[in-house]
DNA sequence: CATACCATTACCCAGATGGGTGATTTGGAC
DNA sequence: GTCCAAATCACCCATCTGGGTAATGGTATG
């Protein structure tokens, strides 16, 4: 992220005139250079590995996988990656979701090529474009925030445990036995250093681990 | 709610002229008869009982009790009546205040006679007959935020679930029996449609309810 | 004044939970 | 090749939970 490098970037949007437009203007803009496009989170997903951007755009509303739940499998294959979301309106449920997933910040479609530019900037200069009330929801949210220490499985368990789910049917829902489900459960406490569900449930939810 | 029994239909509306031709469509249709007509919500609301109807049409803008005032007390009378609003225009201000106090749909005044009667039958279906516009004005308020329906001894207990506290505990923190905070536990479970601290907890946080 | 709702308490009981200890397999990390 | 974490499964047991039913006093609303 040295400001003598071309940085890199990809888009991910399914519409192809608004996807053009972002790609000029960033051409255009010295040190940018658009290296991929794609119409879908899937596409994205396929070929990230092979541009390994230093920010990728990612449309928030998309077909089929939606850019919200893009986000983690993106992170998981390029970790350090710099997430912005674009948005017609920054409609703050979605944008902060994305935000909890793990997007730095977002982009608001249509408007000024100065404004895009200067959000990408701030985004490699370590910042996180956003409009003021969403950067107080986050921070309100942010305050406490912790590293995910929880396996894949132990969220997906934890995840069963927010709905109300008991042992028998979270076992029978993951295929595995109740015995499985109770190791999970207790491991998830240890990490969490809580001692029920409720706990672990509110802990998690103010934590955007689910 | 079988297909083969006569569907009874009472009517609250107090222009004659339209009363009368709402009897005369929905007698003549297959499948439905209307067994009480009444001029106000208070002659409805005194004689309900005597004619337990399938379903309710009642104007939303009558003299006296207003149609919105008067679904609360009717559903009191006959708590799995199907109530649907009769409005001239759909206005979203006060058939969304209706559908809130339980009616299940509405109907606008004047609209064909096919159209009423499938708005009818909508209804005897389980369904809700209502606009496009109305059903996202619903859809949206119903997402984010909710009536608070809990006391605030309720909200306490919630609280204190949140945290992972048990009955014991809350029980010593609040200066009342297990007991008591059982009961508690019990009715928020009730109001909130859940059967566990876990899912209480989530639920309550989703609706900003702690 | 009647009715409704709230907060409170009580009892019963099947089933779920939380905590302790220990074991096996698998796949990556070193 | 060894070590470790993750996922899987087992058993025990005290305690807690969820659900049902019932009752009482206080307060607000009508």
């Amino acid at each position: 992220m040295t400001q003598n490098r071309i940085i890199k970037i990809c888009i991910v949007e399914d519409d192809a005139l608004i996807l053009k437009s972002l790609q000029m203007v960033l051409n255009q803009a010295e040190g940018y250079a658009v290296t991929g496009t794609f119409f879908s989170a899937e596409a994205a997903l396929e070929n990230l590995k092979e541009h390994h951007p230093d920010v990728l755009l990612l449309d928030i509303d998309l077909p089929g996988i939606s850019g919200i739940e893009a986000i983690p499998r993106l992170k998981k294959l390029q970790p350090e990656l710099n997430i912005v979301m674009l948005t017609v309106h920054d409609e703050s449920e979605l944008v902060f979701a994305a935000l909890r997933k793990g997007a730095v910040g977002y982009l608001v479609k249509g408007s000024t090529s100065k404004y895009l530019l200067q959000g990408i900037a701030e985004v490699i200069e370590g910042g996180a474009p956003m409009s003021p009330s969403i950067a107080r929801a986050v921070i309100a949210s942010f305050a406490p925030k912790t590293e995910t220490v929880l396996t894949d499985r132990e969220i997906e368990v934890l995840e069963k445990l927010s709905n109300g789910t008991n042992n028998k049917q979270i076992a029978e829902d993951l295929f595995v036995s109740t015995n499985t489900v109770k190791a999970h459960v207790k491991n998830i406490y240890k990490k969490l250093h809580v001692h029920s569900r409720a706990e672990a449930v509110t802990k998690a939810i103010k934590k955007g681990l689910i």
